[in-house]
DNA sequence: ACTAGAATTTGGAACGTTCCAATAATTGGC
DNA sequence: GCCAATTATTGGAACGTTCCAAATTCTAGT
C-alpha cells in the first residue's frame, strides 16, 4: 500500500480512503491512485483490515451434507441474497460430524467471519455456538435447531408437514402408514414424525413404533427401511419418508421388488428437491421452499450483522405438493 | 494474546509458540498457558497471524456449479484430502458466471489463501488466474480447463470416455448417435463430442452436425434436447448425454412421450454420478470417479504449496458402466 | 489580499500475531 | 562449585491495514 502511495505521490492514509471508496477524496487523486493500483498488481490483504477494524465481509455457510441436493440448494438461496449485500458467502461442509463441525466452526471464527448460517450437524452440543454468540457474532440455525442453543432459527414447520402428508394418505384409506429413513435423535426427525404420529391419533388410529424405522438419511436409508417395513407380519400400505431422498430410495426399492409406487405401495417424501418433481413416478412430497428459507436466514442474519439483537425464531410456510407417487387420481391399494 | 501471557505468568512469545505447538517449550509451561486459554476463550486470530508468516492454512475450493451433484462429490474427495492434512477448505459457487468467480476469486485471495482448486466457469478468460500464479498461489483446474491459462489441471480422460460410449452404441447398433447437452463452447463439450466424433468416423459414419444439439447441462437441457432431437426428418435412436444430468432429463423426456428408455431409444450419460445407478432404468454412462479426480487434484495442489513446481496436466481414467438405459442386454430398437 | 470555513490530505499509533537475536535457566562433566 | 552446552524463555521490530487528530489546500466572501 505505501508502494502504492509513493507511486501515486500520496500518503497511504489516502490510499486506504480510495480502497474503501470514501467521497472524501477528490475524483481526480482517485484516479491516479487507482491507476497506480492497477499498474503495480497490488492485492488488498483483508486480514490486515480486520487486525483494525472488526468488520469483515465473510460469512460462512456450515452445511451438514452437501451430497443432498436439498442443502445445496438451500445454499444457492443463501448465496443470492449475500452476493447482492456485499458479502461473500463461503461454504464448509461437516459431513454431519459435530467434530469436523467444531473444526470449522473454529476455523470460520479464527478467519473472523462477519456470520454464521449453519444447519446443525446431527448431536451437534448445545454450547457449539456459545463461543461465536458470546463474541456477538451472529449465528443463525437453518433447517435444523440444537435445543438450548441461544443462536437465531429458521426452520419449516416441519410438524404441520407431516401432519399433512399423513393426513393425506389417511384420506386415500391407507391404514397402515410407515414412517421411514431419518436418524431419530435429530430435531427434524422429531418434528417430522411428530407431526405423523398427531395425524394419526387424530384418525383414531394407533401408532405403532414397528412402523417407525429409522436409519441413514440417504437412499440406502429408504431402500433397507421398505425392506425392514415389508418384512413386518402387518406390513404397512404406504410410507411418510423423512426427506426425498430417502422416499427416491424407496422408489428404487419398491421397483426392484416387482412393486409399482403409486399402485402397490404409496410414498410421500419431504423437502420438495428439484428432482422430485422428475422421479418416476413423480413424487408426492412436502415442500418446505428451499430457497425461500435460504433468504430467510440470509435477510435474519444480515439484520443481526447491522444490530438488531432480537432472537427470531422464524418457521417457514409448508405445503403438501401431490403427485403420482401417493397414488392419489390412480386406482389405489388398501 | 498477552492478556493470556499475563494470566500464566509467561510472555506473549511463549503463548505463541504453545499455540503453534512448537516441541520448545516445557510441557509444564505448556500446560500453563493451556489453561489460561481456556479460562479467558480466548480465540486465535489468523489473519494477524498471516500478516506475518504468509503460509494460510485455508484453501479454496472454487466451483461452478453446485446443484450438479457431480461436483458436490468431487467437492467431498477433495475436502477429505485436505482435512487429513490440516487445511480447512472452503467452497465457493461462482454459478458457471465468470463475473462472480472472479468477484470470488478476489475474496479468496485478499484473504490469503494457501491454494485454490477451480472448476472454471463456462468463458472463464484465460488470464483469470494470472495474478494468482503470478503471486506463487498454487492453483489446480479440476475437470475443466481454459486453455492458455498456465496453471496445472487434473481433468477425465473426456475424449476417450466420449469414444467408448459411442463404440458401445455402435456396436449395438445404432446407425443414428446423437450427442445431447452442454455448451458447445467449453472444454468438456469439446472433448466428450470430440471422442464420439472420432467413434463416428473410425466407423465410417458420417458426423451429422444436426444430430449434436447443444443446450443447458442440466434437466432441462436433456429434455429439450430430446424433443429437438426426435422433431429432426431423420431421427436418432440412441443418445450420448454431456453429463449424467442431461441424461435424466433425456431418461424423464422419454417417458413422457411413451417411450421406453432403453428399449425404445438408448441413452447414456458421462460422470456416473451416484444417482446413476438408481435412475430407472439404471443409467449406463461413463464413469469419471469423481472422488479420486478430486483427491488428485488436492495432492497436487498440496505438492504446490510444499514448493513443487513442476505444472501438472493430469489425466485421470475413464471406463464405461453398461447399465440398462442403453438397451444391452435387453431386445433393442433399430 | 485576507480570512473563515469547507474540503482534502496526512503522519503516527493502534490491531494481534510471528520472527529474530538475545537472555535466562537448567543440565552434565569435571 | 565452575564452565560449557543445551534447553527455555523473552522483548521488540515487523506485517498491512484503519482510525484519529492535526495539518494542509481550496473556495468564496469581503
Amino acid at each position: 500500500m505505501v508502494d502504492i502511495a509513493r507511486h501515486a505521490g500520496v500518503s497511504k492514509s489516502t490510499v486506504s480512503l480510495v480502497l474503501r471508496s470514501s467521497p472524501l477524496v477528490k475524483a481526480e487523486t482517485r484516479r491516479l491512485v487507482e491507476r497506480a493500483i492497477d499498474d503495480l498488481g497490488y492485492v488488498y490483504n483483508r486480514g490486515a483490515a480486520n487486525l483494525r477494524q472488526a468488520r469483515s465481509n465473510m460469512v460462512g455457510m456450515v452445511i451438514n451434507d452437501l451430497a443432498n441436493p436439498f442443502f445445496a440448494e438451500l445454499a444457492v438461496g443463501i448465496e443470492r441474497v449475500f452476493q447482492g449485500a456485499g458479502y461473500v458467502p463461503f461454504i464448509a461442509n461437516t459431513a454431519e460430524n459435530p467434530l469436523r463441525q467444531a473444526e470449522v466452526l473454529r476455523a470460520l471464527r479464527e478467519q473472523g467471519v462477519a456470520g454464521l448460517i449453519v444447519c446443525p450437524s446431527r448431536n451437534t452440543p448445545s454450547d457449539a455456538f456459545k463461543g461465536l454468540v458470546a463474541d456477538g457474532v451472529p449465528v443463525v440455525q437453518a433447517m435444523r435447531k440444537v435445543d438450548g442453543a441461544r443462536a437465531a432459527s429458521i426452520v419449516p414447520d416441519n410438524r404441520r408437514g407431516g401432519r399433512q402428508a399423513t393426513d393425506h394418505l389417511l384420506a386415500l384409506g391407507h391404514r397402515r402408514v410407515a414412517f421411514l429413513g431419518g436418524y431419530r435423535d435429530t430435531f427434524a426427525h422429531a418434528e417430522r414424525s411428530g407431526g405423523y404420529r398427531q395425524a394419526l391419533e387424530a384418525a383414531g388410529i394407533g401408532v405403532d413404533s414397528a412402523l417407525i424405522i429409522d436409519g441413514p438419511p440417504n437412499r440406502d436409508g429408504g431402500e433397507t427401511g421398505l425392506a425392514r417395513a415389508l418384512a413386518l407380519p402387518n406390513a404397512p400400505t404406504a410410507a411418510l419418508c423423512f426427506n426425498d431422498v430417502v422416499a427416491f430410495g424407496v422408489l428404487a426399492g419398491l421397483r426392484q421388488l416387482g412393486l409399482t409406487p403409486g399402485v402397490d405401495f404409496a410414498v410421500v417424501g419431504f423437502d420438495d428437491v428439484a428432482d422430485a418433481r422428475h422421479a418416476s413416478p413423480p413424487l408426492t412430497t412436502v415442500a418446505v421452499d428451499s430457497f425461500a428459507l435460504g433468504e430467510r436466514a440470509a435477510q435474519t442474519m444480515l439484520r443481526m450483522v447491522h444490530g438488531d439483537a432480537t432472537p427470531v425464531e422464524g418457521v417457514g410456510d409448508v405445503h403438501l405438493v401431490v403427485r403420482e407417487s401417493c397414488g392419489a387420481g390412480l386406482e389405489q391399494a388398501a
